[in-house]
RNA sequence: GACCCCAUCGUCUAGUCAGGUCCAGGACAUCAGGUUUUCAUCCUGAAAACACGGGUUCGAAUCCCGUUGGGGUCACCA
């Protein structure tokens, strides 16, 4: 029975290559009928929280990954091999680091990361590689008994074989060899009595029965120290898969420092000494100075999300998508990111490329994994994402949008009103290519006839000032017959505008549609022309084509 | 730097394991036309790759070696 699990570290939101390695791992189990299992890596205190372990989950189940075993949430989740969470299983960490201490296979170090740190720099310094020098192996006995007595802060190290040549094998590598000598005696229990990494996943993996490792390409040298852990404690070894990573389209590694990289370009680029406002209704700085200063002066620090996208709100930048949660909140469908995500760093064969949940289930398999890494491309993302809107249906566009905006854009939603709901929504249906287009583009559906903001660029001016008659005669025109039109239905409107047009402007429909979409939305881009009149009303389409107006005469005086 | 991994259009990839049907197929992006009331779509077409050098072989994108390039790891992070 298959047996894959998935070990995030819950810190933030799952990013896009986690998501990618949980999908793996979740479709091999449930293409050989296996189970797939959560675990919950969180041994590093100053970086876990509860928060982020629930966001993981809403992540995971909103990409449709739901695990058999694990932490539970909505139906996921519970299992006999359990606690799934690492910081609730420190007894049985403890319990193994003292099996292989009892067998000489490990022992304690006294040492200060404060010491450790000096060494390291001292090698890099000299250019020789740091290896940990086994002082602490070196104490005799009475001496470590006195230091355990006094409860002086200390590690656990693996004895590391000092040459013996470990094989690797991978199903999508082959086999890699390394040799002990290029390890040092790592730590495997830390001082405050949480396990490291390599010594908590390879306790859990063997407790939890887990068959295969799914996992990312940084990991392959670590599954050396792995190798060594099973063989000294005398675990089974499970088959190990290392899919190649994700890369910026730059081909840099991607990585949350993205958002911050950015961010520093932008603010340096204008200079700011302080941080920015943020807009009405009340005018306070992004973030407090003090916190401002402190992400300026050190760039490895990283600015928590609520701060990171405020400021850049006020710097009017777009923050790229790195999380699931980034794209989700971008309106982009689960079942797009899940086909798209497969297809990075595996291929069905032939010229398949668009599949849903079930193809991925019964065709999915390791042998087609790619070895090489992959950009992640953000064009062909959006251009799924189209393909999917465009062919779902008006009802199903229009719940989708709902479900979206109820998360999202609350305050758009009671603007618009139910009634207009289903109006706007089929009219952005074949022109959004994310379900957050149809917000972006339509703030002036729910705006005050008196917001509107005419825009000053050449193709507005063309638009109302050229030709004869140009587009304030249009408008002028077209005025009374939108206010005496007896039925306000995108029909009636087609049928007299499109009248209008054939014996006013040439039959060229775009000489008064052009005026007519400035005049309600402050610019020239809109939905089709009909549908916006519709969704707005006759009142506020009345409203601004007088207020339009009266802006030429201001002008023109 | 040491160790390890990888290498087909700009990008994701098919083809590689079982060498010939591949002067290399698809998709995204690009470019050129066309449709359209704006934007976005949509339609048609074009340009675009086997990193390099050696082998092996009648024959290599496919096998071997080297070079170059890219990446990963070298924490009391995971």
């Amino acid at each position: 029975m298959v047996r894959s699990r998935f070990a995030p570290s819950p810190s933030g939101h799952l990013h896009v290559g986690g998501a990618r390695t949980a999908l793996f791992c979740w479709a091999y189990a449930r293409a050989r009928g296996g189970r797939f299992i959560l675990r919950i890596e969180d041994t590093d205190q100053k970086r876990s929280s509860e928060a982020a372990t629930q966001a993981f989950f809403e992540d995971l189940t909103w990409l449709g990954i739901r695990w058999d075993e694990g932490p539970e949430f909505d139906g996921c989740g519970g299992g006999e091999a359990g606690p799934y969470r690492q910081s609730q299983r420190l007894d049985l960490y403890r319990r193994h680091a003292d099996q292989l201490n009892a067998a000489g296979a490990a022992y304690p170090a006294f040492e200060t990361p404060h010491m450790l740190e000096a060494a390291r720099a001292r090698a890099r310094d000299e250019g020789r590689a740091y290896r940990y020098d086994r002082a602490a192996l070196k104490l005799d006995a009475a001496t470590i008994r006195r230091y355990l007595d006094e409860k002086r802060p200390h590690v656990v190290r693996l004895k590391v074989p000092d040459t013996c040549q470990i094989t690797i094998p991978d199903v999508v590598r082959g086999e890699t060899h390394v040799s002990s000598a290029e390890l040092d005696d790592f730590v495997i229990l830390k001082a405050d009595g949480y396990p490291t990494y390599h010594f908590a996943v390879v306790i859990d993996d063997e407790l939890m029965g887990v068959t295969h490792v799914i996992r990312g390409e940084e990991h392959l040298g670590n599954t050396a120290k792995h190798i060594l852990l099973q063989d000294a404690l005398d675990f089974r070894r499970p088959i190990y898969a290392h899919i190649s990573l994700i890369f910026n389209p730059d081909g840099s590694k991607m990585s949350k420092r993205e958002r911050d990289i950015r961010l520093r370009r932008e603010v340096k680029r204008l200079g700011l000494q302080v941080p920015p406002e943020t807009g009405v209704p009340t005018a306070q700085p992004v973030m407090p100075v003090d916190q401002w200063r402190r992400w300026l002066a050190d760039k490895d620090q990283q600015l928590d999300l609520e701060s990171a996208r405020s400021l850049a709100e006020a710097l009017k930048i777009d923050l790229p998508e790195i999380d699931v949660e980034d794209f989700r909140r971008a309106g982009y469908l689960p079942e797009v990111m899940m086909n798209y995500l497969a297809l990075l760093g595996w291929s069905p064969g032939g010229d398949i490329e668009k599949f849903d949940r079930e193809f991925l289930i019964s065709h999915f398999d390791l042998d087609r994994m790619i070895k090489s890494p992959a950009r992640f491309d953000r064009d062909k993302l959006l251009a799924f994402n189209l393909d999917a809107l465009q062919a779902m249906s008006t009802e199903e566009f229009s719940d989708r949008l709902r479900a979206h905006c109820l998360r999202y854009h609350r305050d758009f939603l009671d603007m618009l009103g139910n009634e207009k709901f289903a109006l706007f929504a089929a009219a952005n249906q074949q022109r959004s290519k994310t379900l957050d287009d149809p917000v972006r583009s339509g703030r002036f559906f729910v705006i005050g006839d008196e917001e509107v903001a005419y825009e000053h660029s050449k193709a507005v001016t063309k638009a109302l000032t050229h030709g004869d008659p140009n587009g304030y005669a249009h408008l002028k025109a077209v005025e009374p017959l939108l206010k005496e039109l007896p039925h306000w239905t995108i029909k009636r409107l087609e049928e007299t505008l499109t009248q209008y047009a054939n014996e006013h402007a040439g039959g060229k429909l775009g000489k008064v549609a052009q005026p007519l979409r400035i005049a309600v939305s402050g610019g020239p881009v809109s939905p089709a022309i009909f549908d916006t009149l519709a969704i707005l009303g006759r009142e506020s389409v009345i409203n601004r084509i007088r207020r339009c107006l009266a802006m030429r005469e201001r002008d023109t005086k």
